[in-house]
DNA sequence: TCCTGTGAAACGGTTCACAGCC
DNA sequence: GGCTGTGAACCGTTTCACAGGA
């Protein structure tokens, strides 16, 4: 757990908030890299996003010095380092549990791929649709979870499914070596500590919407 | 601003996890009020999802004292207040900008009607959507936008368009008069500050567990 | 006794302000 | 002069611990 023998990775924990920030800042340096500019200041960085200056130096300043002081970041560099330090260097090889309209627009949504991530598989419990294929991927029956795991050695599952089975599907998920989780059904997964598990509550936002909606109808 | 004068209604500015802790709540609320107990501890309350019985207390007690001592919450009536508190008593009717596979997916999503959004309208750019019916609903032209907002009184807009021209929709919506926007779009809107904006990006959630995954790679 | 409601302490993340390098 | 990198101050959130009512 001491991390003092550690070089320049990693030194703490890293807030979640941070990371979507960095994810954030990625964007805006692909968009520069296609338009122009080799330099970019932490101002202008923060500009894009809704964050400031020295939130950005702040972030950033937790994985290195990437910055050159009185000049700024270079866009091709620093955007290089975060797709080191996000993960995006590799592919990932993603099973897709769930062939039903989530999991459908999922698969064909085109940053999908383009960001790294490669749906080697997907499943689904409706005989319907077992057999079927998309595109190239063949679905396959639920029950065939843990072999596509291991064939494939994938990494993240997408659980697209009723929140009735998710629980049971991620445990057997997990037993057959998925590292990671992305979750969209409305239930708290457990599992091992060792496998994040990012969740996606389209009804959770939803009323958190309605709710601010309904403090401006009061407030003003 | 002051607040003072108001009753037993909102103190003060309520956080945004607590609103995502709520509506977490409510979920485990109803599956109670379905299988059977009519009283609940903040303990029970907090095991369903991911938090502490002191972190339930801490929420709920911002908006009212809702529980007996000793005896824990009422299911049906705590139930009641969260809804009341989450703006769920009415029914919100929703605009749905972009009829693609996301869009799609919205539109059938079950838990959408049931937890009170009515989707009055979907509109799309793409001429060979336009005048197709989605179960009772007609895909109108993205030009009609104003229109419709206007004709439904349209409360909240969904917008599942390419980024390119999300803001420039956001803010046609807005002068319309929506009243909220739930975006899913990889950009960060600039709106006025009076409409909320709740922000739904896939990548970035791939992205935070990308980066999740690879940091117990590292660390274990 | 049991469990809520809540001040107070602890924690963590954000903002400030400036030293240091280009 | 300009802009980064970072300790220190600040502030909101979470956790603790206990007083108080059922």
């Amino acid at each position: 757990m001491d991390v003092s023998s550690q070089g320049p990775s990693v030194p703490r924990r890293i807030s979640d908030s941070t990371i979507r920030r960095l994810s954030q800042y990625l964007r805006a340096l692909e968009d520069l890299e296609r338009s122009g500019p080799t330099t970019v200041s932490s101002e202008e960085l923060a500009g894009g996003g809704g964050t400031t200056a020295a939130q950005v130096r702040k972030d950033l300043s937790q994985f290195g010095s990437f910055g050159k002081r009185g000049l700024g970041y270079n866009v091709a560099g620093l955007g290089a380092h975060l797709r080191s330090i996000l993960g995006l260097e590799r592919r990932w090889r993603v099973v897709l549990v769930g062939a039903g309209r989530i999991g459908s627009a999922l698969f064909a949504y085109p940053n999908f791929t383009r960001r790294g991530y490669d749906c080697v598989a997907v499943l689904d419990s409706d005989p319907a649709k077992v057999g079927t294929q998309w595109g190239s991927v063949l679905i396959r029956g639920a029950e065939d979870l843990e072999d596509v795991v291991r064939e494939w050695e994938a990494d993240l599952v997408i659980l697209a499914v009723p929140g009735e089975v998710a629980q049971r599907v991620a445990e057997r998920a997990v037993a057959a070596g998925a590292k990671g989780i992305l979750n969209f059904a409305a239930v708290t997964l457990r599992v091992p500590h060792h496998v994040p598990v990012t969740n996606v509550n389209l009804v959770m936002e939803l009323e958190a919407l309605s709710f601010a909606v309904t403090q401006v109808g009061k407030g003003a």
